[in-house]
RNA sequence: GCAUCUGUAGCUCAGUGGAUAGAGCAGUGGCCUCCGGAGCCGCGUGCGUAGGUUCGAUUCCUAUCAGAUGCACCA
């Protein structure tokens, strides 16, 4: 569906032509100044000098061909050289009629038969989430739905941390504790257990003993080392113990990441790439990129045009070891091979920016990726507390993400509480509701790159321009939606034309929905959807002040209005379900 | 040292080669005979600094200051 910019625009450029303009100029934006018009077009500025013209000439030239349009209810030429415009209320009002047809509230399906694969999990096996990994899933869970909703065929992966050396640690402490489990015993030939020796809890507590006895203790860590290049071997005790590592945290992690309405696709790791390495490896030395820099293996990957050095890209240690690069450049040899990706996004810290500029590069030297293929690096910024240095906890640790999201729900919960008389079951559920919302709208209403401050405080203060000043919004219009299926059979559909400004200003906004959408995901901005949203609430809460909705006498107004809150309904359920999170009936 | 990113109101953040740079919070003054007051309507000395390109720059370019981050065998 054409975006009513794009109509403008065509409506203007037969005027220029006809003038003897070129109707390339003839693109229409939205007003800036909203006291004089809706749109208003630029190009008599710019032609100005092609065609040695005033440009109020030829905004008037242009202007008086165009009069006489049915879209416009004023066009108007304004000094220096404006073109102003407003546009006829029928015409919006039909336009939306549209849109609300559309199924897709006019957003383009411009992904359709596009495979993208969106990384942006990061997970460490045993190891709890926390705040570190809150943006990454949070911003790429909205992307995952955004690329969906514009036709992407999106692989959402979690690809988590699952190899290396802490599973090495974890393995060593475990055999300290229970030497006499099978998986130690090298004669053991049986079955292996189909329960794991230990508990989710348990891992959380192994891993960091380990991890701080390995500082200490030199031969337990020279144990944790030979235990991991053991189980990367093949070892099948200790695959048999990998297996339970990993089962019992993919178990956690995805009741965690549930409590954050955030899912993948795939549950690959770091693991499942390991058998592509030798294969790509093999690739880089027939590319004859590989070389021994320094005792490492490597491929050089800067250019000519960089203007800062970039370092090789190091593909194995000077002891053999793989690494981080090697994973994930293995990584996208399976992407490659499962699922034949037109892109690959990463949702990652951006202090990983200069790995991934090596690795990006690496993959087109040697042709692991094909030459069309998009490799996206979208590096969000740091999530820091009031005092502007990375979020902790009040005793300065890492705040695990459990925890977070508990403080979040408890302080909605007694919001609800000495505000409302439903029920503590009740309350409950929507604490959740309620705090999902303003923890994901807080993060996403920031732009991604950027740092931004979390504060807690006021995400969950509940006024001006938050995640439930959104849902208060979409409640308010259900209630009323609600009342009126009291009287009636059914829901009005069709919105007549606007009565008033502060009804106008609501339906040009609910006109913006489709293209609002298609923006957002084309520039990986969900901050644009975030702020759409709150202009939509802040316009309906005015139109709702200004008219008695329900109380209207004239029933054909009534039924206009009453599809109106419907068309805004949707569009706003709609977008925050792209944004991750959803509305109560009630709150 | 080199490079990248950021610098907009007291605070947290949007935004644009064009007209008068916007929101929220905080502060302050109004608004419930009415559909949900978690609401609505008011109230403002601000684009780090200095040059340049342009008819026009907060936006593009250069320099400079400040902060964050990154610069080969961690992930």
């Amino acid at each position: 569906m054409k975006s009513i910019l794009q109509l403008i625009s065509e409506e203007l450029a037969p005027a220029f032509t006809a003038c003897g303009y070129d109707p390339e100029l003839a693109k229409a934006s939205n007003s800036n100044r909203p006291d004089l018009c809706e749109y208003q077009c630029n190009g008599s500025m710019a032609a100005a000098k092609k065609y040695h013209k005033a440009p109020i000439m030829i905004a008037q030239d242009v202007v008086a061909q165009a009069a006489n349009s049915p879209l416009f209810e004023k066009i108007e030429a304004v000094n220096p050289g404006f073109i102003n415009i407003t546009l006829k209320n029928d015409f919006v009002s039909w336009y939306l009629n549209q849109l609300a047809a559309t199924g897709t509230l006019g957003a383009s399906r411009y992904g359709e038969g596009k495979t993208v694969v969106l990384d942006y999990g990061g997970a460490n096996v045993a190891k709890p989430l926390h705040v570190g990994h809150l943006r990454a899933a949070i911003i790429g869970e909205s992307l995952k739905r955004l690329y969906r909703y514009t036709g992407h065929t999106v692989y959402g992966d979690v690809h988590m941390g699952d190899w290396g050396l802490q599973m090495g640690l974890i393995i060593e402490e475990t055999r300290s504790r229970h030497p006499e489990l099978c998986y130690f015993d090298p004669d053991y030939t049986g079955e292996y257990p189909a329960e794991a020796p230990f508990t989710i809890s348990d891992l959380e507590e192994i891993y960091p003993a380990a991890s701080k006895r390995s500082k200490e203790d030199e031969e337990f860590a020279r144990a944790a080392h030979d235990a991991t290049v053991a189980l990367q071997q093949g070892n099948p005790g200790y695959r048999a113990l990998f297996r339970h590592i990993l089962a019992v945290s993919v178990k956690d992690l995805k009741k965690n990441y549930g409590n954050l309405d955030v899912s993948f696709d795939v549950w690959k790791g770091e693991s499942d790439a390991q058998a592509f390495i030798p294969g790509m490896i093999q690739t880089l030395k027939d590319q004859g990129i590989l070389h021994e820099s320094q005792g490492a293996m490597v491929v050089d990957v800067d250019e000519p045009t960089d203007t800062k050095e970039v370092p090789p890209c190091i593909i194995q240690k000077s002891d053999g070891a793989s690494l981080y690069a090697t994973t994930d450049l293995a990584t996208l040899v399976q992407r490659e091979q499962d699922y034949h990706p037109d892109e690959v996004l990463y949702v990652v810290d951006k202090r990983q920016e200069l790995h991934f500029t090596q690795v990006f590069r690496t993959a087109r030297k040697a042709g692991i990726v094909r030459p069309e293929t998009k490799l996206t690096f979208l590096g969000f910024g740091t999530m820091n507390g009031k005092d502007g240095k990375p979020f902790k906890t009040r005793e300065g640790g890492v705040m695990r993400l459990e925890h977070l999201i508990a403080d979040i729900d408890e302080a909605v919960f007694s919001r609800i509480m000495e505000n409302r008389t439903v029920d503590e079951e009740q309350a409950r559920e929507i604490a959740k509701t309620v705090g999902l919302a303003a923890l994901k709208y807080g993060d996403l209403s920031n732009q991604a790159t950027k740092n931004y401050v979390f504060d807690v405080d006021r995400f969950i203060s509940f006024e001006g321009n938050t995640g439930p000043y959104i849902l208060y919004t979409i409640v308010r219009i259900k209630s009323i939606l609600r009342k009126y299926l009291e009287t009636a059979e059914a829901l009005p559909k069709e919105v007549a034309p606007a009565v008033d400004a502060s009804e106008k200003v609501l339906q040009l906004l609910l006109s913006k929905a489709g293209e609002t959408i298609t923006d957002s995901c084309e520039n990986i901005a969900p901050h644009r959807l975030c702020q759409y949203i709150y202009e939509v609430s802040d316009a309906f809460n005015s139109f709702y002040h200004e008219h008695i909705i329900l109380g209207e006498t004239d029933a054909a107004r009534k039924d206009g209005w009453i599809a109106l809150l419907e068309l805004t309904r949707d569009i706003l359920e709609t977008c925050i379900d792209l944004l991750g999170f959803s509305a109560p009936d009630q709150m």
